[in-house]
DNA sequence: CATGAATGAGACTTCATTCAT
DNA sequence: CATGAATGAAGTCTCATTCAT
């Protein structure tokens, strides 16, 4: 039950915390370009902490969504094994690089959140990291199929968060690659590589 | 020629930043904690983004010559090119964590910076790229060889890039992980299979 | 619709300015002799320069105003166009000095101003200059009708501006003299006589 | 006995001092503008205020020594004593206009002194009165021979000073108008009319 | 729900001056 | 005589937050 002058507060505020950094963006700033007073933030939020977090968790909460409900029915179903788990694993990709490059701002609040040392969350509490929870499973299985690599959870599941990463920060930095087959494919391809067993 | 003062304050201002923050440390703790007066800190550099800077820089440039001056003598070299090509790789990618595990307020520093959106620079400047220049000769060696698969540039040195930051956050933040070969050799690994041809 | 605390810090600016010069006053002080805090202060002025200049602006316009409206019902009409017209300059002149004797810190206070180097105006555009914009019609006229010599009028305007800073700084420093009659009527009888044609 | 260094201070902090206001002229900077140590400021002048009025004394010894030295052997004699006062004061006039266009930085800074609150001298004891106290006996003798008008001598001291501050803020504005023999012309006659007795 | 004037702690920075070399 | 690193008080300005309307 949003009131429109809170979900006005919170655009801006997206707005400028990734212009210009959570730390360096004053609420007064924020009231301001959301044609809003002062006044009116402290009524909706507390605190300005409590205006971050609340964005942070609103987002997060989106992207988890978008990526567990949304790819399900993208999976490819298969005779083979291997086809089918390269297949729902490249499904969960494709799903959360296409959520990033639709929500650029989004994407680099989360990104800004976690890096601020005021509110550095162990990566273990990460979004991305729990975000992609489904990932262990597929994992795990994959390593009893002998597909993957017999490697240690945790190396694997930050190789996981960390490609992302570097995909999405590259795409959005410039979006024209994004549209290229070579590196659409490409980074997908360096992605499972990593995760398969050697030959 | 670094008088003693400037030097208390550039290591003082390297474990406060890390402890708290770029922004959320202010220059009057600096300086009282590194037992100077305001203005001593003001006497040596004229803002605080000039002391940020600075020490950032000097950072940046330790890294680029421990990696490069120090591991050109730890490859092995050997009759197969694959061998000579995986070695030299191996021996940069050891000398780089190596260095973070033994500098790791520094390496945290850098990683603050690299995300400070005061300081933000585009990821294509930032000091792992640069540093890592050595990177884009042999992989581009290794892409004519039909060793290392022919994937755009950027996209390979970005995979470099996060993957290098995948392992060093891991091991930073769980040191113990670092002993184990199984972390140690798995996360070579992984960033080497990414690399090469398809089988 | 200014709000009462803003008109005490404008009124206990004036005072301290006048006092202590427009450097020389911190901000801070003005705010704690308003009764008011620092930041309140910078709530109504962006900046001290802009509190400088909205004082200048206000006191200018109060000038200008007192001078061209109070003057006008005093003139005495004559049948001798010299007299008519020594009489329309003598009432302005004389509702200045009134001015000036009248509101000794607003007078000192556009000295100050006009005399600070961070805000020097060209003299051209000063207070004087143009809230005497009126005196250009005058000296014109008498010009023309033959009654005030045939001198550049940058000049003649500059003229009546130093010799009004002569009069009101000698009886502002020391107001007894403004009492005696030799002094007022000299003091107009020395700047009329500057004016008229040579005999 | 002005060591170098000692001159290149005193040269340079005029400079400042003219362009940036006194208050506004940090000791280093003069310093730094002067090539010159910081310390070796404060070895010639052990305060700033002692460097301030050191300058502001020379200078107004400096204008002393000119009008007064000068103007003497430029008067022409003649049989009529009306044409003789005139003559002198003129002498003196043009002398002290000659000196303050050939010298606008000295007479700014003395300007700018003359007003600074910080060393802000009653009137009475200005340069320009002061260096001007030929004047008294000029005109005390032309009030006895009935030339100039019986005014009360500081109205008449008053005016003669504005006056010349008058016309040299003008003409150092406006360099060009100090060429035209209108405005030359113009500014003495004013200036004599002024002080005439009424026809 | 909404407003915006008011607050005051605290941030960054400047600067005259000192003193050991 | 000359240097310039060092000092710390003081100045300007920012900002999260409160509260009376």
């Amino acid at each position: 039950m949003v009131t429109e002058k809170k979900q006005q507060i919170l655009d801006t505020a997206l707005l400028l915390f990734v212009e210009q950094g959570i730390q360096a963006t004053a609420t007064a700033k924020i009231a301001k370009q959301a044609n809003v007073a002062t006044g009116t933030l402290f009524h909706h939020f507390s605190n300005k902490q409590e205006l971050v977090v609340t964005l942070y968790r609103s987002i997060k909460d989106e992207l988890s969504q978008s990526i567990s409900q949304d790819s399900a029915d993208k999976v490819h179903p298969s005779d083979n094994q291997v086809d089918t788990l390269k297949s729902t694993i490249k499904s969960y990709w494709h799903q959360a690089i296409e959520w990033a490059m639709s929500h650029p701002l989004k994407w680099q609040f989360l990104q800004q959140f976690a890096n601020d040392p005021q509110f550095k969350i162990s990566q273990q509490q990460d979004v991305m990291t729990s975000s992609m929870a489904f990932l262990v499973e597929a994992v795990e299985q994959g390593q009893q199929q002998g597909v993957l690599a017999r490697l240690p959870m945790p190396l694997v599941l930050n190789y996981c968060h960390y490609h992302y990463l570097a995909v999405t920060t590259l795409f959005i930095e410039q979006p024209e690659l994004f549209q290229q087959p070579s590196y659409q494919d490409g980074a997908f391809q360096m992605f499972w590589q990593g995760l398969v067993t050697k030959p």
